[in-house]
DNA sequence: CGATTGAACTAACTCGTGTTAGTTCCATCG
DNA sequence: CGATGGAACTAACACGAGTTAGTTCAATCG
């Protein structure tokens, strides 16, 4: 079904039916042509081809989201949300979304260059690049590539639209509270190896906490896990092993929670009663952990509606509405701190 | 940069470039030529447009996902395994996948239609369809449109390539052991209201290997959650509530079983001394529930494989390998159910 | 030495749309 | 009554590839 099959329905040029469709105004087309022309594409069921008004017009309607792996979407919860919030909002804009990861396997690096080059996208979102990668953006935002850059150390002030909750200040209002509930022995498992960005900030949010109460931020409490539970649960048996005596527990999110509530149940370590517990992103199973897990809550949700936001004002300045800010995180507290209404 | 710019930097025709590029062998191009092209490529960066590729040979290398809502993203941590699988076995065979769902809001029931109307997808995969949508896909495979089913109740022998694991077997098998450590009232909590053809399955699943052994299948003690942990907690609550005794509980997958352990023990019951869990899907947080959850273990990354294989077969048969099934469903028997190794 | 063949290459068409620059025709004005 | 102007529509080009049906030219054959 093309646009001429339309025009010969209606018995009009294909220019005619194209005005039509496309609603432009000031052409002078008269009721009844245009009331014909309506009528024979509804009647042949005509739907423009995708692929043709992208050569005419340049724009695909596709964004792309870029991952470090695809295997993310599910061990990292936060990820899962931002990624379907992020569908959720482009659906509603008419914008298609595609899952490009940088690190899966046969996977070339600067892979999603190639999206861009060969014109499938017209944008993308790119979450938790790893450092080294950085130098791939900075070609796209000197190609005027419409670009989104979630949780990294971009400077907005190089020209770069970044987005992402000041992880460094949350990390640390996380473990200020457990130094008010007056822990002085405060371990951190970090949720990945130090290559992410927030991965940094988090655990400089921990150390600045404890220097800031003239505490040391003893190495020997810092261990890194690798985003999964397991991860979390064996870095967690490496950090008890240490013989280093803490009182409380930072969790780098709350995935590796679950798995260093678990270390710590088979050490024989109560909590919140032996080691308090705090995690980060209040995940949707953070109320379901046992305890039930204090947590920093982000929001994923949000963070997804302005990213994408934020790519439409690049992809169509005139269309695009205001920007609504995500939620600031904020500490969920609940029982494994050992500060809330026990269960 | 055109395939025309190539042509000019290689002093050559727009013809000679395409052969060269896409090594149409018998049309007698010399190999300094071929050389020659080659290295003009190289050297601007060139990417074949992927609009005017499609436009010219019918085919756009993409393919679509149909789930019921984009936030099953997250609260179903089957779904985002499944997800991440097909994402990657996508990208390994240069495929893109995009991510369509029929009842985020504003979003029209058959909207995935339209992209296969449009052309911007060369067949796609629908996983969990709702059984009044099935319309849509009869119309589908009578459009002769590559497509894979997972998990419906849709019948091969009618032209359908469905997949999936028998759900309603690997229920019975997960409810067999329940009885077979001697239980005789055993409560169910379905993971979604009935109108998914696997809720369904689970439920007959559940029904059967109580009236085999003699037992009547209580409508009391079953309950319907609505797939978040939050939602098997309130069903837990309500079925608690009637006063039925039961002394073990199948949950229809994990995220429910993680809401259920806790409104037990909110209840004051042990698990699994007072009452026996057994989940369903083996999520990557089911070891780390409290106690460790007994499940029956899904694979989901195999059916992620297996369906990129099957739509691939059907898209370009000539490349398509032999398809390799997902592993059959087994049951994992941790503590939650009373028979594995205390923790 | 003219005809034939094959190697090496290319002009020109196709895909389906958007858009510019017209053209046609009729009503109105001076 | 011819010029003017607007209403209503369309021919033709552009987008960037793939592909068919040639063309050109030199080497070889009879």
């Amino acid at each position: 079904m093309s646009s001429a099959e339309v025009a010969r329905h209606a018995g009009v040029s294909r220019t005619t039916v194209s005005f039509v469709l496309n609603d432009v105004r000031d052409r002078g087309i008269s009721e009844a042509t245009r009331q014909r022309v309506l009528a024979a594409a509804r009647e042949l069921g005509y739907e423009p081809n995708a692929a043709a008004r992208t050569l005419a017009n340049g724009s695909t309607g596709n964004v792309a989201l870029v991952v470090p792996r695809s295997s993310h979407l599910y061990v990292d919860a936060f990820l899962a949300q931002l990624v379907a919030s992020i569908n959720e909002h482009c659906h509603r804009l008419g914008l298609t979304l595609m899952i490009e990861s940088t690190e899966d396997e046969g996977r070339e690096p600067g892979g999603f260059l190639r999206l861009v080059r060969s014109r499938r996208i017209d944008g993308l979102i790119v979450a938790h690049l790893r450092t080294r990668e950085v130098e791939h953006l900075h070609r796209l935002r000197d190609g005027g590539v419409p670009l989104v850059v979630f949780g990294s150390e971009l400077p907005a002030s190089e020209g770069f639209h970044t987005m992402g909750d000041d992880t460094w200040h949350s990390a640390r209002v996380a473990v200020d509270h457990l130094l008010d509930l007056g822990h002085q022995r405060v371990a951190f498992v970090n949720y990945a190896p130090p290559e992410f960005h927030s991965v940094n900030q988090r655990e400089r949010g921990w150390r600045e906490a404890l220097l800031a109460r003239g505490l040391a931020a003893d190495a020997s409490l810092l261990a890194h896990a690798d985003i999964s539970a397991e991860s979390g649960h064996l870095a967690t048996r490496r950090l008890l092993a240490r013989g280093r005596p803490f009182t409380a527990l930072f969790a780098g999110n709350d995935t590796i929670a679950f798995g260093a509530l678990r270390a710590l149940h088979e050490a024989g370590l109560r909590v919140p009663q032996d080691v308090a517990v705090v995690g980060y992103d209040d995940i949707p199973l953070a109320p379901y952990a046992s305890p039930p897990l204090t947590s920093m809550r982000t929001d994923p949700v949000g963070h997804g509606r302005q990213a994408v936001q934020m790519l439409l004002a690049q992809l169509r300045p005139k269309a695009a509405t205001r920007i609504e800010p995500a939620d600031a995180p904020r500490l969920v507290v609940r029982v494994s701190c050992g500060a809330g209404a026990a269960t």
